[in-house]
DNA sequence: TTGATGCTTCGGCTATCATCGAAGCATGAA
DNA sequence: TTCATGCTTCGATGATAGCCGAAGCATCAA
């Protein structure tokens, strides 16, 4: 007997037009909210979240909660996988697809996520940060280090007493929405960022309602110097 | 705009349970006819044409006529790929699938196809015929080469006139049915098989209905010797 | 020719499933 | 607390598409 649902099940969970497109807007390897695949898709919010619990049954996407936000990344590269070879299948067939442009270029550079730095810069700050053990983390929990708090007292005159609060933790990584990766939030994440602006090196964009962050000539170099990749 | 299908389209293509199980089918390379494929799925053969005529639409399959029959296969190997992908993340989620276990294996090794050998034996001898530069073949087209006319007579007995026929090529390449590639029709491999009858190398099984072909042990022998690639 | 087999097309039935409105939770802010 | 936001569940609707019976071609055999 042929028994079960095997590939038609998961392919049949591809073969949604809306689906697909929550999915090919995952392929890049960000993970974005219930909201902006909604978007995505073309969908109501309730079609979404439906459409988002049988992919993620079927094992094609995992959640990550994040406060009220709930954001969804694909399970891992064996589904980018077989989602490129699906492309590739359908393309030959002269199926092709208008790929979505990249979004606005400076929000993906840098922004505010909350209260602190997002985008292609958060990114790279925690990296640093990371790599050089001023912080440990844990998938989403981080923690601060006796060397990064020297660190931090040294270069940017943020004392550890300054950020104990009550119901919030210090550290804390805040999913990208530009990058698949994390970001440092919490009242650290905070506290650093209101230092870049009060040191001048960066500002919040004048136009009301933007995130962009834009960094001043200096700002930017200082901010290298500090955490700096090599690549800039 | 999202735009079209894409690979919505294909994926839903494969998404359905019955066109599935056809194409699970044909995982393993071989080319079966519509009524078979109908069969494998459990649905009628207008559902199955229904279904053919959109796997062929959509670039999955390619058909090949044979006669009354219409043999299909999975258009390459790059399908193949992705079904097999899509079939890793439908084990890895639980979701197995029982396998369709193996036909008659004598029905697999030496069988009746029209008047001409096919099966394991039939696919080797053109296979030897080719490789020996007897026959050239392109695509479906063979044809006997001088070197294979002073084979054929020297070694069965066959002379190129008796091959001609008015409206039958003398060549042909004929799809297996076990296997994925080609055997020997025309008059000619109808001409080798009769020939193997009356030397008494092989015989139509007793049992009426049956495809099969026996080999008697000395017809083996001579025919490894003629036809052989080694591994016998 | 007549009959048989393999496959396709047509028409209608049915069920599945995507979709959205409305309401219900959960989280965060004031 | 009260309000707002993000997401989910429930219920009903509507359209897509799989399915089969019947009939129509095409191929092969006698």
């Amino acid at each position: 007997m042929k028994s079960g649902p095997d590939i038609a099940m998961v392919a049949s969970l591809v073969g949604d037009p809306a689906r697909a497109n929550m999915l090919t807007a995952l392929m890049n390897g960000r993970a974005l909210t219930a909201s902006e695949l909604a978007q995505e898709a073309g969908i109501t919010p309730q079609t979404a979240s439906s459409h988002l619990a049988k992919l993620e049954a079927g094992g094609l996407i995992e959640p990550e909660k994040q406060g009220r936000h709930r954001y969804y990344r694909l399970t891992d590269d064996d589904v980018a996988g077989v989602l490129e070879g699906l492309a590739g299948l359908a393309a030959r067939t002269g199926h092709m697809r208008v790929r979505t442009g990249p979004k606005d270029p400076a929000l993906r550079r840098a922004r505010i996520c909350y209260d602190h730095l997002a985008g292609d810069l958060g990114v790279q700050m925690l990296d640093s940060l990371r790599e050089r053990h001023l912080v440990r983390q844990k998938k989403q929990e981080i923690e601060l280090t006796a060397e990064g708090e020297r660190f931090l007292t040294k270069h940017l005159q943020i004392s550890p007493d300054m950020l104990s609060h009550p119901r919030r933790p210090v550290c804390k990584a805040c999913l990208d929405w530009s990058e698949r990766r994390h970001h440092l939030a919490g009242t650290l994440g905070a506290a650093m960022m209101q230092r870049f602006t009060e040191l001048k090196w960066a500002a919040r964009d004048a136009t009301p309602g933007s995130r962009v962050v834009n960094f001043t000539r200096t700002g930017e170099k200082q901010f290298a110097a500090l955490f700096g990749n090599g690549k800039d």
